[in-house]
DNA sequence: CATGGCACTTGATGTAGGTTAAGAAATGAT
DNA sequence: ATCATTTCTTAACCTACATCAAGTGCCATG
């Protein structure tokens, strides 16, 4: 079942029966990304929630500077889109591009609507995966203001342990918010540590 | 009607009928928060939500060497709580403050999932303001790691200009994320351009 | 099997913003 | 009004990180 990893997602917060899973189901469909190809383009509008079965996306912007900030990442069993611009739907800020094959599930804006009203406890799920990553967000802002590059990568790497190996060192320092080089040097530096 | 406020901010985004704004009332209790008075300390559990209709709250978080960073400030209009904690109802981060005195309203979280359940609406009302908070603090970690200090005053300015006017600069500085030393130099610099 | 790009490293130097300290100005309590 | 506390300013010095530059290893595609 390709829906499995997905299905398991959504009961962890609502409970749902066979005919409430059978209407989700019917408002998703898979999209396989190949590596570095954008499933979305700051400027566009934000049509659809992506849930990867396998593979990795990232979320990034780019600055007046010309320089990528990593916003997220979503290996399997996480969600992506530009918050801003799904609930809005005005022209976003982000980008979204697999970092390998990737494997999702779409469940586009107007199904997710339709859902709402044909199963409204999916309003609460929304709501519920909305506040989780409020408050993922919300600790980042007070780890950026509050740590040293070196703690924030300590905690990446607890945080996150499956993506240190598979990811490139550039898309890591680009999410703790340093410049390769500097990231470089912290690595070799904590090595010698220990 | 003290309430006035917080219904013009809940009809933004749902339509109440008579009972279902009475239901909505019932559920509300005022509270006076002297200046100076923490109203949550870090800790603690997060039971209620805070709606400010005079004065203004700020919620910041203390770090190992026992500097304070504001996360959000809430003059009237605007909703202060806990987010992880209060969802989680485990002990939380956040302290809540008054600035000046201030008038609230309360929102205990057992009422608000009796609302939940009472008015489903409420489900959608609280989906899109968490939504919204999701949206700025996204928009704030974009701009810590791309824009200078300035850049992010610049920004405070145009976005929260009544607060500028009557909040200590400490607190601002505290928010851009800059110590009031550095934050004074800023400013001192930017009169001497204009 | 060349080669051209990309990720990573390492070094020298530059800078935004922090730290410490001390005085001035504003605000609050009595 | 006056004293005490907190806030703001200014200055000298310091550090975490950025920038620029050059070099190494690594696959991927012809």
């Amino acid at each position: 079942m390709p829906f499995d990893l997905l299905l398991n997602n959504v009961s962890k917060y609502i409970h749902l029966d066979d005919t409430e899973r059978e209407i989700f189901i019917s408002h998703l469909q898979p999209k396989q990304i190949k590596r570095k190809q954008l499933t979305l383009n700051e400027g566009e509008i934000c049509k659809n929630s992506i849930f990867v079965t396998d593979g990795c996306l990232r979320g990034f912007t780019v600055d007046k500077n010309g320089v990528e900030h990593v916003l997220s990442f979503a290996p399997p069993g996480w969600w992506m889109a530009d918050m801003y611009s799904l609930i809005s739907q005005k022209p976003g800020i982000l980008n979204i591009e697999a970092l390998e094959d990737t494997e999702a599930i779409i469940l586009s804006k107007i199904n997710q609507e339709k859902l709402y009203h044909e199963v409204p406890k999916f309003e609460r799920f929304f709501r519920i995966l909305t506040e989780n990553s409020l408050v993922a967000n919300q600790q980042r802002i007070v780890d950026n203001m509050s740590l040293t590059a070196e703690e924030r990568y300590s905690i990446f790497c607890k945080r996150y342990p499956t993506l240190i190996d598979h990811l490139p060192q550039k898309q890591i320092a680009s999410y703790i918010g340093v410049t390769p080089e500097f990231f470089s040097r912290m690595r070799s530096g904590l090595l010698r540590k220990s």
